[in-house]
RNA sequence: CGCGGAGUGGAGCAGCUCGGUAGCUCGUCGGGCUCAUAACCCGAAGGUCACAGGUUCAAAUCCUGUCUCCGCAACCA
């Protein structure tokens, strides 16, 4: 019988940056998935891999002097190597810059102009020059460039358009009968609520303002967009649009795309579409997981809370990790990372109830029997629980790792360790020791230890690629027969002579006060470096950037002394506070970026230094009259400038 | 009234679709045990299920309203 077939994919990356934790996370349960399919005998294709166009990356490779392609190289080969550390076993990593993928994009894109699904026109924009960079409407600042604040000119670009608007009550339909196409559930109410019922507007699919990307073939100087360069590499990689789509016919419709919340959007709208428009079936389900949040905040490079997984896997290797990620964070759902809870996970669950199973149950046949359990052995009354608990879990296992509930799936099987280790308990091997006629007894409930540890081994085996085969050399078995899932159903596979050679604790205990120090230090000094690295840069290109400037030029600026009268939050922004500053005889309303260094309680009373002539500029619905002057250091960190003297005359001049 | 998510014992979460004894992990306290990685096992304390109304014999669960937090967006002079 031919194996039933499972495609299954995540994303690809963007190589603007280097990958964190949240990417991780994300490949790890894909991983994870695919590797628990594999062991129930399904034939898997698993996809990753980069998106490696846009302006975005040709300009990062030019600031850094090189060509995109370089670059993205460089960035790549960190990816393939997160993964390598990671155990990622993914079947193939596609890179839309490879030569099959360019080749089976412009394919697809002239099968859509041919069949009308794509239409030339043009949409309003502007443009700003020294920018080089296209704005809409809504993402211009009180009209000018939400980059450099400088005007901006209304322009018109020729692009291609893709027929969205068409595929929408289609698109509509098919969530509605299909409720468990999106998940988790929550995820398709936004969609309809947001994006489907006010109505889908067609798409731009080509640009002309940059090169780096898939020419369109038939009209030079037209550049394949985003969406369907990088969404359509899940049917690229298996050879569609090549002449060899013998993949393609086997593995899609894809089992599973596995995206992070962010772009639940595009790929159940207007991936959907576009292979509507193509008359390929759809994938069978989208999974949108949440993301990491660090002490309830988002990890973003400006906070600076960036999680670097290399470190991480470093310290405490790949399976500890990967067990926290999908054990501490619902699925689905956002969830805490914390060094203390990995650590308080690794110490309760790794350490404590597995680790020190498998210890104590080695350690027992050793010391008791030399090393191999006698033939001989009686059943006792504790034995039957047991067995049906370990029973009980492998079914219920099935049942989560169907959904996709990895958390849950984990707590099972945590489960049947905690009734293992309740079973030594019960059944007292110490002091069955101290009677010789009890020595059948005893084998047996070490016997029956053994096999439930076997069994646990067998289930962790997707999450965990290393653990299983430390705990098959302790108890004396190889992989094959013995480690098949389907074996997990069958108690007793386990030969009763069970041989032991026990070995060094598979999860050492941390000692949580001493690590949290030396990992907070790690971390700090890993971000420091690539902070530097950016900085560095930054700080050459713009010591070349900025030119000198006259003694007239700098009196253009009138600089002043104000006294900040009060200072209030403003809802709805993180950074910005409103001061009301008084210089002079006049107050003023000045906003100011700075809420994350200083309380407006702070504020009241400081004798700042403004910038008194500053063009008055709408921000949050209020104009701010003036700009007060901080420095910033390389981490980010801002310091107001303020005058020493405490009750310096404010609307003094300043220069 | 832009959209969405969340508010459950000290912490982190489950339960809410299909109303009916509030569950799990960690932590705390007490006990047991000693084979083991100061581990494991048992027990206890601790919750007006954000708030206010409503429906119902019965609401954490359904309905209405309010508040707070988070994300998207906007902004970050």
């Amino acid at each position: 019988m031919e194996k039933e077939k499972f495609y299954i994919t995540t994303p690809i990356y963007y190589p603007s940056d280097k990958l964190h934790i949240g990417h991780s996370y994300c490949t790890v349960a894909t991983d994870t998935m695919a590797r628990y399919k594999r062991l129930r005998g399904y034939d898997v294709m698993f996809l990753t891999g980069s998106d490696e166009h846009g302006q975005k990356i040709e300009r990062i490779a030019n600031s850094q002097g090189t060509t995109p392609k370089a670059y993205t190289d460089k960035v790549v080969a960190t990816f393939k190597d997160l993964w390598q550390k990671l155990d990622i076993s993914y079947d193939k990593f596609i890179r839309t810059t490879d030569d099959y993928h360019v080749k089976a994009v412009q394919k697809i894109f002239k099968k859509l102009y041919d069949q009308g699904d794509i239409y030339k026109s043009e949409y309003e924009g502007w443009y700003c020059t020294p920018c080089e960079t296209f704005y809409t409407e809504h993402q211009l600042v009180d009209g000018k460039c939400p980059d450099c604040g400088r005007e901006v000119e209304k322009v018109k670009e020729e692009s291609y358009f893709f027929r969205l608007s068409k595929y929408q009550d289609r698109i509509i339909k098919y969530m509605e009968e299909n409720p468990e196409w999106l998940q988790p559930a929550t995820r398709q109410n936004e969609m309809i609520n947001n994006f489907l019922k006010p109505g889908l507007e067609d798409l731009a699919v080509s640009r002309t303002s940059f090169t780096w990307g898939i020419p369109v073939e038939f009209d030079k100087g037209h550049i394949v967009y985003v969406w369907i360069d990088a969404l359509s590499n899940y049917i690229t990689a298996l050879g569609y649009g090549s002449d060899d789509d013998s993949l393609f016919k086997k593995y899609w419709p894809a089992d599973v795309h596995v995206v992070g919340k962010e772009i639940v959007r595009f790929h159940s709208i207007i991936w959907p579409a576009m292979l509507m428009a193509l008359d390929i079936p759809l994938p069978k389900k989208i999974f949108g997981h949440g993301w990491l949040v660090i002490n309830g905040n988002k990890m973003s490079k400006s906070v600076g809370n960036i999680v670097d997984p290399f470190v991480l896997v470093e310290k405490y290797g790949v399976d500890a990790i990967r067990y926290f990620l999908l054990r501490e964070i619902a699925f689905g759902q956002d969830g805490n990372f914390s060094n203390e809870a990995l650590i308080q996970r690794i110490n309760s669950d790794l350490a404590n109830d597995l680790g020190n199973l498998v210890s104590r149950t080695a350690g027992m046949i050793e010391k008791y029997f030399g090393g191999t359990l006698p033939k001989e052995q009686k059943e006792t009354e504790f034995d039957s629980d047991l067995i049906s608990v370990a029973k009980e879990t492998a079914e219920k296992v099935e049942e989560k790792m169907e959904k996709m509930l990895f958390s849950d799936a984990l707590n099972e099987i945590w489960t049947l360790i905690r009734r293992t280790n309740k079973y030594i308990d019960e059944t007292q091997p110490w002091i069955l020791i101290k009677d010789e006629t009890k020595k059948d007894v005893l084998a047996n409930a070490l016997y029956n230890v053994a096999e439930s540890i076997r069994i646990v081994s067998i289930m962790i085996q997707p999450f965990m690629p290393n653990t299983p085969a430390l705990i098959w050399k302790q108890i004396g078995i190889k992989e094959g027969e013995m480690t098949d899932w389907n074996s997990i159903k069958n108690w007793g596979l386990l030969g009763r002579e069970v041989t032991v050679s026990k070995g060094d604790a598979i999860f050492p205990r941390i000692d949580i006060k001493k690590e949290l120090a030396e990992l907070e230090e790690a971390m700090k000094a890993a971000q420091a470096a690539s902070i530097a690295n950016q900085t560095k840069k930054e700080e050459e290109k713009e010591e070349e950037t900025v030119p000198e400037i006259t003694i007239e030029d700098f009196l253009k600026v009138q600089l002043k002394v104000g006294e900040v009268i009060s200072s209030e939050k403003v809802k709805k922004s993180n950074k910005l506070l409103r001061n009301v500053v008084k210089v002079g005889n006049e107050e003023r309303v000045i906003f100011s970026g700075i809420s994350q260094w200083y309380s407006p309680e702070e504020m009241v009373g400081k004798r700042v230094i403004i910038v008194a002539n500053l063009k008055p500029r709408k921000m949050m619905g209020e104009y701010s009259y003036g700009m007060i002057l901080a420095a910033e250091d390389s981490d980010g960190n801002l310091s107001l400038a303020t005058v020493d003297k405490k009750d310096f005359e404010s609307g003094a001049e300043v220069g």
